[in-house]
RNA sequence: GCGAGGAUGGCGGAACUGGUAGACGCGCUAGACUUAGGAUCUAGUGUUUCGCGACGUGCGGGUUCAAGUCCCGCUCUUCGCACCA
C-alpha cells in the first residue's frame, strides 16, 4: 500500500476542513426554486465547561439530516447560536469573578470551535447570541408587543423565591421544591413581580398540540403541566361569627354530583376569610395551625405522604343544594393558588376528606352507588361515577347527567355556575439579576408604568463591575442610578426604570427566527425570509424543555400569529429528543466524578469521522445510552476498514457477471434504501450496521471474486461514498478524490436505488412442522403454492416429520414460510 | 396516586403489517502473520447435548399453524407531574 493510501484522520483533517470553509460549503441563502428544510438544535448556553460527547448526541443527528437532506437537494437552514443570559451564565461568571460578557464569548467561541471539530455543518455566517443588544433589543420589543396586548402585568403575590440565586423563579422553574439551577430549597417571598399571561392561551396550546409532530411524551407532559380541568363554582354562603357579616363562600369541585353528600368544607390557611370566619373560641388554636404551617418547609406541605391535617374555625356555611350547616375547617392540605383556595368535602366520595371525617369524627353521607344500591357503611371513598342517591330531586341520575344538571341548576337560581380551572400558573419573568434583559419599563410618578417607545430600544444593560444579586431582594440594576433614573417617555418628568430583567426564556422564545436573517434591522426577522424559512421542519433537544422552553415558545409564536406577524401557529413541526449519554458503568458524566469525555480528546485520538460515526452508532436515538472506550475502537475499525478497502480496491472496466455479481448489486441496493429511510427515521445505529455489512460484503468479495476490477465494483464504490458522506464527511470526501471524481462529495445528489435489482429470483424458504422449523430449502421467490408444498414434501428433513402422519393444513406464504399442520394418521 | 417509557446472549443493541429471534458492533475463544502486539487477518461464539434434538425475548395465563410482536393478569425499573378538590 502507497504511503497516500495510509488512514492519516489528522491529515485529512487538515486538507478538508480549510477547503470546504473556502469554499463557503454550508452557507445557505434562501433559493424559492428549492424546497426548504429547516433544521435546528435546541439553543444552547455556552457553559464554561465546553462541550462533551455528550452533547454530540444532539448536534451530530441533526448534521446527518441535514447533509442528507441538503443531497436530497433540499435547501437547508441549520443555524446555531448562544442562548447566553440567565442565571447559569451570571453564576458562571460569579464563580470566576469576570463579567459574564467576557465569559459568555469566551465560551461561545470554545463552542464554536468544538462544534467544528467534528465538522457540524452550521452557516456560522448566521451565528446570532441573544446578549447581543441588537438581538435582546427585539426580545424588548416583544416584552412590549405582550404588554400592549395586555399579555404582560406587574402583580403582588407570594411567589418563588431562591435564596441561593437570590431571584424570583417561574413555576416551571421549580422542582419538587428546589432550584432548577441550584438545586437548594425555594420559599415564597411576597413581590411585585412581571408576569405573561400563558394561562389566556392555556385551551390552544393543548388543542394545537394536534397539529404537531412531536413525542407524545411530551405532549402529554404539556397537557398534564396545564392541567385543564372542567367543574362547577358553587358559592356557598357563610356568616362571621364576629360581626354577623354574610357572604359567598365559593368553592370549585369537579365533582358537583356528590354536593348533597357534603359535610364539611376546608379553606387553605392562606384564604382571605379565614380572620373573618374564625369564631373567637378557635382563635388559639386557628392562629398556631396557620403559624405552624408557615414554618413547614414546602417539600414536607407538598407531601401525599403526610396526614392531612386541619382545625376548625367555629363556623359554618350553607350548602345551596339543601341548605344544610357544614363546619368549616383550615387545612394546609389545601393549596390557595388553585381554584378558590377553598373545597367543598365528601368523605364518602374523596379519599382525604374520607381520612380527614374519620379523624375527626364528621359524618359520611352516600351519595353515588354503583349499582343504585346504598353500599352501607364505608370502608373507604367510592370515588368513581355512579348513580345518584340521597340527592333530592338527582336521585337515580347518573352522575355525567347529574354534573349537567346541577350546572344548570346553579345557574338558573345563582348559587354558581359551570367553570374550567387550568393547574398552571402565568409565566413569572421578572429575575433579580443582572444579566438578563431589561424589561423595557420606567416608572412615573405622574402616569405609572410607562412602556418605552419601540424608538429607543434597545434598553441596554449597564457595563458594571458589581453585578452580584443583592439580599434585599432587588436587582443590582437597582443600585445603578445613573441607569436607573430615566425621564418619563410620556411627560418628561423624572421617572425611574424597571430594574428587574427578564427571565432568559424570553430570549429563547423567538430566537427560531432571528436565524432567518439575524443581521436585520428593521425588525426581529425579515418577514419573506421568515415566510420561506418557517416554521422549523425538524427540532432536536433533551427532554428537560417539556414544560419550559417548549411552551414558552409555543405561545410566543401564538401571540405573534395573533399580531399578524407571522402565518403559522406553531413554531416545530417535528421534535425529537435524544436520550443521554452516560459514562462507562452507567453514571452520569460529570466534572465531580471527572468522568467526562470530551471531543476534543476523541477527535484527538480517533479522527472527527470515527467520533460522528461511534456517537450514532452507540444506541437508540431516543435512549439513554453508555460511552464504550471499546467500542469507539471497533468504529475505528470500520472507518480505517473503509478506507483501506477503497484506497486499495477502485474497480476497472471488465464487466460484472454471474451470482455473486447479481448479489452485490442487491446488497448495495438494499443499503441505498436502508440507510435513506434509517437516517429519516432517525435510526441511525441500523444505517450504519446496513454500511458495515455492505463493507463486510465487499471484502468477502474481494477475496472470493474478481469484482473489484469490474465497471460494478466502480458503481458500489460511488455509491457507497455518497452513502457515507454526511455521517464520516472527510474519509468521503477524500476518497471521492482518490477515486478520481470531481467537485465535493457533499455537494453529490444523494443516490437512488433500483427496486428490481432487489429482486431476487431465488429465496431460501423455511419449511416448519407444527410451528417448528424442520428445514430451509431454497426455490424461485415467484414460487406457487403447489411447487412449493411438493418441494417441501421432498425434503428428507421435512419428510422425517410428515411420515406416518395426517396434513391437516397446509400453510404457503409466498416469499416467507412454507407451514404443515399435522395430526397422527388413524 | 396520575401520565409516558423500558425489560431480548457476557455487553450495547437488531427484528417490516405476527412468519428462520439475536442483524451490526463490543467482548471472548482458537488459529495465522509477527521479535512482539493492546496492530491486522481467518474461524467460532444464546443455553444445553458427543450428536439427533430440546430449551430460549422479565413472570403467569390465553389467542394462533406460527407470538419478542396480539389479548388478560402481575413483577421489576426509568422518567415526568404530584394533596389540583
Amino acid at each position: 500500500m502507497c504511503e497516500k493510501c495510509e488512514y492519516n484522520f489528522k491529515k485529512l483533517e487538515e486538507k478538508w476542513q480549510p477547503k470546504w470553509r473556502e469554499m463557503k460549503l454550508y452557507k445557505t441563502n434562501e433559493d424559492p426554486n428549492k424546497k426548504k428544510f429547516y433544521c435546528l438544535d435546541f439553543f444552547p448556553y455556552p457553559s464554561g465547561n465546553g462541550l462533551s460527547v455528550g452533547h454530540l448526541r444532539n448536534y451530530v443527528p441533526t448534521d446527518v439530516v441535514s447533509r442528507l437532506k441538503r443531497m436530497q437537494g433540499y435547501n437547508v437552514l441549520h443555524p446555531m447560536g448562544w442562548d447566553a443570559f440567565g442565571l447559569p451564565a451570571e453564576n458562571f461568571a460569579i464563580k470566576q469573578g469576570v463579567h459574564p460578557a467576557v465569559t459568555t464569548e469566551k465560551n461561545a467561541s470554545n463552542y464554536r470551535r468544538q462544534l467544528s471539530l467534528v465538522e457540524c455543518s452550521y452557516d456560522w455566517e448566521r451565528e446570532i447570541n441573544s446578549t447581543d443588544p441588537d438581538y435582546y433589543r427585539w426580545t424588548q420589543w416583544f416584552f412590549l408587543l405582550l404588554y400592549k396586548r395586555g399579555l404582560a402585568y406587574k402583580a403582588a403575590g407570594a411567589q418563588w423565591w431562591c435564596p441561593n440565586c437570590r431571584t424570583i423563579l417561574a413555576n416551571e422553574q421549580v422542582e419538587q421544591g428546589r432550584c432548577w439551577r441550584c438545586e437548594g430549597l425555594v420559599e415564597k417571598k411576597d413581590l411585585n413581580q412581571w408576569f405573561f399571561k400563558i394561562t389566556d392561551y392555556a385551551d390552544r396550546l393543548i388543542d394545537d398540540l394536534k397539529l404537531i409532530n412531536w413525542p407524545d411524551r411530551i405532549k402529554k407532559m404539556q397537557e398534564n403541566w396545564i392541567g385543564k380541568s372542567k367543574g362547577a363554582e358553587v358559592n356557598f354562603r357563610a356568616k362571621s361569627p364576629t360581626t354577623g357579616e354574610e357572604f359567598d363562600l365559593p368553592i370549585f369541585t369537579t365533582r358537583v354530583d356528590t354536593i348533597f353528600g357534603v359535610t364539611f368544607m376546608t379553606l387553605a390557611p392562606e384564604h382571605k376569610l379565614v380572620e373573618k370566619l374564625t369564631h373567637p373560641d378557635n382563635k388559639a388554636s386557628v392562629e398556631a395551625y396557620i403559624a405552624e404551617s408557615r414554618k413547614k418547609s414546602e417539600i414536607d406541605r407538598l407531601s401525599t405522604e403526610k396526614e392531612k391535617t386541619g382545625v376548625p374555625l367555629g363556623s359554618y356555611a350553607i350548602n345551596p343544594f339543601n341548605g344544610e350547616m357544614i363546619p368549616i375547617y383550615i387545612g394546609d392540605y389545601v393549596l390557595a393558588g388553585y381554584g378558590t383556595g377553598a373545597v367543598m368535602a365528601v368523605p364518602a366520595h374523596d379519599e382525604r376528606d374520607f381520612a380527614f371525617a374519620k379523624k375527626h369524627n364528621i359524618n359520611v353521607i352516600e351519595v353515588i352507588t354503583p349499582e343504585g344500591k346504598p353500599q352501607g357503611e364505608l370502608k373507604e371513598a367510592y370515588t368513581e361515577y355512579g348513580t345518584l342517591i340521597n340527592s333530592a330531586q338527582f336521585n337515580g341520575l347518573r352522575s355525567e347527567q347529574a354534573i349537567e344538571k346541577m350546572i344548570e341548576w346553579l345557574e338558573e337560581n345563582k348559587k354558581g355556575c359551570g367553570r374550567i380551572n387550568y393547574k398552571f400558573r402565568d409565566w413569572l419573568i421578572s429575575r433579580q439579576r443582572y444579566w438578563g434583559a431589561p424589561i423595557p419599563i420606567v416608572h412615573c410618578d405622574c402616569c405609572g408604568t410607562v412602556p418605552v417607545p419601540e424608538d429607543q430600544l434597545p434598553v441596554l444593560l449597564p457595563n458594571i463591575s458589581e453585578f452580584k444579586p443583592g439580599t434585599d431582594g432587588k436587582s443590582p440594576l437597582a443600585a445603578i442610578t445613573d441607569w436607573v433614573n430615566t425621564t418619563c417617555p410620556k411627560c418628561g418628568k423624572p421617572a425611574k426604570r424597571e430594574t428587574d430583567t427578564m427571565d432568559g426564556f424570553a430570549c429563547s422564545s423567538w430566537y427560531f427566527l432571528r436565524f432567518v436573517s439575524p443581521k436585520y434591522k428593521e425588525f426581529a426577522f425579515d418577514k419573506e425570509k421568515v415566510k420561506y424559512w418557517a416554521p422549523v421542519d425538524l427540532y432536536v433537544g433533551g427532554a428537560e424543555h417539556a414544560v419550559m422552553h417548549l411552551l414558552y415558545a409555543r405561545f410566543w409564536t401564538k401571540v405573534m400569529y395573533d399580531a399578524g406577524l407571522i402565518p403559522f401557529v406553531e413554531p416545530f413541526q417535528q421534535l425529537r429528543n435524544q436520550g443521554m449519554m452516560l459514562a462507562a458503568g452507567g453514571v452520569k458524566m460529570s466534572k465531580s466524578k471527572n468522568n467526562v469525555i470530551t471531543p476534543d480528546e476523541m477527535v484527538e485520538k480517533y479522527g472527527a469521522d470515527t467520533l460522528r460515526a461511534f456517537i450514532l452508532f452507540l444506541g437508540t436515538f431516543e435512549l439513554e445510552v453508555s460511552w464504550s472506550d471499546e467500542g469507539i475502537k471497533g468504529m475505528y475499525r470500520f472507518v480505517k476498514r473503509v478506507y483501506d478497502l477503497i484506497c486499495e480496491f477502485q474497480g476497472g472496466d471488465e464487466k460484472a457477471e454471474g451470482k455473486e455479481a447479481q448479489n452485490l448489486k442487491k446488497i448495495l441496493n438494499y443499503t441505498i434504501k436502508q440507510v435513506t429511510t434509517d437516517i429519516e427515521n432517525f435510526s441511525f445505529n441500523t444505517a450504519i450496521a446496513r454500511l458495515m455489512e455492505l463493507t463486510n460484503a465487499m471484502v468477502d468479495a474481494t477475496k472470493k471474486t474478481n469484482l473489484a476490477k469490474t465497471t460494478l465494483w466502480k458503481e458500489v464504490v460511488e455509491k457507497m461514498l455518497l452513502l457515507l458522506a454526511p455521517i464520516t464527511p472527510f474519509i468521503a470526501e477524500e476518497l471521492w478524490e482518490v477515486t478520481g471524481h470531481k467537485g465535493s462529495v457533499h455537494q453529490q445528489s444523494w443516490p437512488t436505488y433500483d427496486e428490481k435489482a432487489l429482486e431476487e429470483s431465488n429465496i431460501t424458504l423455511p419449511v416448519q412442522v407444527n410451528g417448528k422449523l424442520r428445514d430451509q430449502i431454497e426455490l424461485p421467490a415467484n414460487v406457487d403454492e403447489a411447487t412449493a408444498r411438493k418441494a417441501a414434501e421432498a425434503s428428507e428433513k421435512v419428510k422425517k416429520y410428515l411420515d406416518g402422519m395426517q396434513v391437516v393444513k397446509f400453510i404457503f406464504v409466498p416469499k416467507r414460510m412454507i407451514s404443515f399442520v399435522v395430526k397422527p394418521a388413524k
